[in-house]
DNA sequence: GTCAATGCAAATCCTTTGCAACTAA
DNA sequence: TTAGTTGCAAAGGATTTGCATTGAC
């Protein structure tokens, strides 16, 4: 997803193309892959010449994921990392534990799991397969 | 998992069995498939004779994590849920959104995710598998 | 000009910690 | 006796909010 799309997609949606958020969107760009926190992107916001507040790095992480630009996964210890969504098919992630990388993992085994849901009367609405471990780079010798 | 077990396998550790500690995890027992907070569980200590703490009540489901007895969730918010573990072999959860109930479902796809992460050259070393919707009780008419 | 967006400081919520007093084994 | 446990109050850390000011369109 590059910037131009985001952005077009926000401006559809009424939002203002402000200098933040065109840093916050470009930061998240230039992680792509990575999963990142707030406080990562307004560190990474102090380096640069317009600076953003924290709670504006926030508000707008909010107006992303509500865009359904960004992905927000909530890591063991309860904290938003964020990465921006592919416009891919459903697929789910591997992560790695160390740097925080992810790989899309193109399977899904939907079928099998509605039927199991339908067995127990629940009624799917949603499901969460997250594959944790070492990327390449990060594997221990 | 009942309370004989779980008591004997705390002892065998090397902790204490206190009035808060077994109050904690009656209500666990009590809640069996329901996913519950701290302050849940607080709010449970408050109604009984013997009152804990909120930090004994934190105290002891990090006492109940760590002994592998108890199951830490973390929802969307970045809330910590528990639940007591059963000693089922491998399996995932199906989780009502509404009411928190869980049921087991005995299916894990292992060896294909095994197979992908290798084509990925990820070491995988866990994984979550969750699935999310309505149970019987909560589905909506 | 108007309404959304920002910065700042304060507030909030969940969770953790330090420490003195207590208690199970 | 003594190490683990508790209660209390205070601290922490991530995230959110109120409000006056600023800025995009």
């Amino acid at each position: 997803m590059d910037m131009k799309i985001i952005i077009n997609t926000l401006k559809e949606k009424g939002y203002k193309i402000t200098a933040q958020r065109k840093m916050i969107v470009s930061i998240l760009i230039e992680q792509k892959d990575n999963l990142i926190s707030a406080y990562f992107i307004n560190e990474e916001c102090n380096k640069r010449h317009e600076k953003a507040n924290i709670s504006t790095v926030y508000r707008n992480l909010d107006v992303l994921v509500e865009s359904d630009l960004l992905h927000r996964f909530i890591d063991d210890d309860g904290n938003a990392l964020y990465k921006l969504k592919c416009k891919d098919s459903h697929h789910h992630h591997l992560i790695c534990t160390v740097c925080g990388k992810t790989e899309v993992i193109n399977y899904c085994p939907l079928e099998k799991l509605q039927a199991l849901s339908l067995e127990k009367s629940f009624i799917l609405t949603h499901h969460k397969i997250e594959l944790y471990g070492y990327c390449k780079k990060c594997t221990p010798q």
